[in-house]
DNA sequence: GTTTAATTTAAACAAATGTTTAATTTTGTG
DNA sequence: CACAAAATTAAACATTTGTTTAAATTAAAC
């Protein structure tokens, strides 16, 4: 993968911020430029089109964005505290992501154009089976229920945290969130705390 | 409210359709009027602007997108059978309301355009009311656990459906699912079951 | 210091955009 | 039929769009 420069760095930054914020179609490269103090051709000179920046965009930030969570799978605790931890790191890696995982959104379900996700999609795979590692640890020591649909865990912990987001203006509305910060918080524990104890009653909880 | 004529109607739905396939930005009004068959200028004579076209038709879609499910909770049933009424009627809705929720979730987190979603609230606050009460009921009852974060309920319950959607190709691939109809066939059997499993297994589970 | 390559710039380009105009056709009403 | 209102059209409009060009500046290499 070729590596980029501080100024392409720093337009992709000025881009990401951008598109997770008005959308691909919704930003010009004139509102890139000016954000990023460049001139307008330079887009295309870094990177080729307005729509190759998106790749590169994708490709530059997907890179390291899987659990490395290899530690924690071996380490000696218990099932259940292995789906604790992570909850909490998928989360945290979500939430320091929001803006790929906007844009990400957008293009996963836009006919507009033919962008190659493998990547994110090999993301996810591994994801997956870090999961059902755990889950069958914790069934062969009889702590959890057979017949859990595992692959359907990950869309219950990442749609309920995106979600939120999508209608943050509300739940600061109703959660009396005031500021940015109170949000982050309480997105990082109460919301946390719920997935995991949702997550943990349906693994445990006998039917 | 004003009322529509089968001309207007026609154009929302073209409108909707393509506004939820490739974005608000990323369509023209000369693809809606294209697909609509009709002059580009009957947009601006019908509606008066693009964006009061997208306005039209979020109230025009939202209005009677509640659930109305004051039946269901008179009804002489548990409050864990209401429940999983609650939630297999929920997905329904928001299945049958697909494009229109993909839209609002690109509008509610874009802050390219102030689109007044008040509408869209009232909507969410009164499905919450409903939830909070079934859930206080099962409390009563001594059902359901105390301390339950009922706020949170709804962002798993959509959040899981519209995650699902918004990475369809995906789980199409890992899930087996061929076409179209295995694919929604899917989500109203086997996600609608892991939900309810979910949402009850939070509710009961003493944690 | 000279030469070559890389970067940066302003300008120009054609194509696409949302909106309006003014003329025409269709519809409804007496 | 005659008239008025509504619906529809093609054309024109001023902007904005992504991209390219060709010249100017800076950096690197010898």
């Amino acid at each position: 993968m070729t590596e980029f420069n501080d100024k392409q760095i720093e337009i992709l930054q000025v881009a990401e911020k951008l598109f997770a914020e008005v959308g691909f179609d919704g930003t010009s490269i004139r509102d890139i430029a000016k954000e990023a103090n460049i001139n307008i051709a330079m887009i295309s000179y870094y990177f080729g089109s307005k729509e190759k920046l998106l790749e590169a965009l994708i490709l530059f930030r997907i890179s390291g964005m899987s659990l490395d969570l290899e530690i924690l799978y071996q380490e000696n605790i218990s099932p259940i505290q292995k789906i604790e931890k992570l909850i909490a790191f998928y989360i945290n890696r979500i939430n320091s992501n929001r803006c790929m995982y906007q844009i990400l959104h957008f293009e996963l379900s836009s006919k507009k154009r033919e962008i190659n996700l493998d990547a994110f999609t090999e993301v996810k795979n591994n994801n997956l089976k870090l999961i059902e590692n755990i889950i069958k640890e914790g069934q062969d020591q009889g702590l959890f229920q057979p017949n859990i649909n595992v692959a359907l865990l990950p869309p219950v912990i990442i749609g309920s945290f995106i979600h939120i987001h999508m209608n943050k203006k509300y739940y600061q509305e109703i959660l009396d969130l005031k500021n940015e910060s109170d949000f982050e918080n309480y997105v990082l524990t109460d919301l946390t705390y719920h997935i995991q104890k949702t997550i943990k009653a349906l693994l445990i909880y006998e039917n």
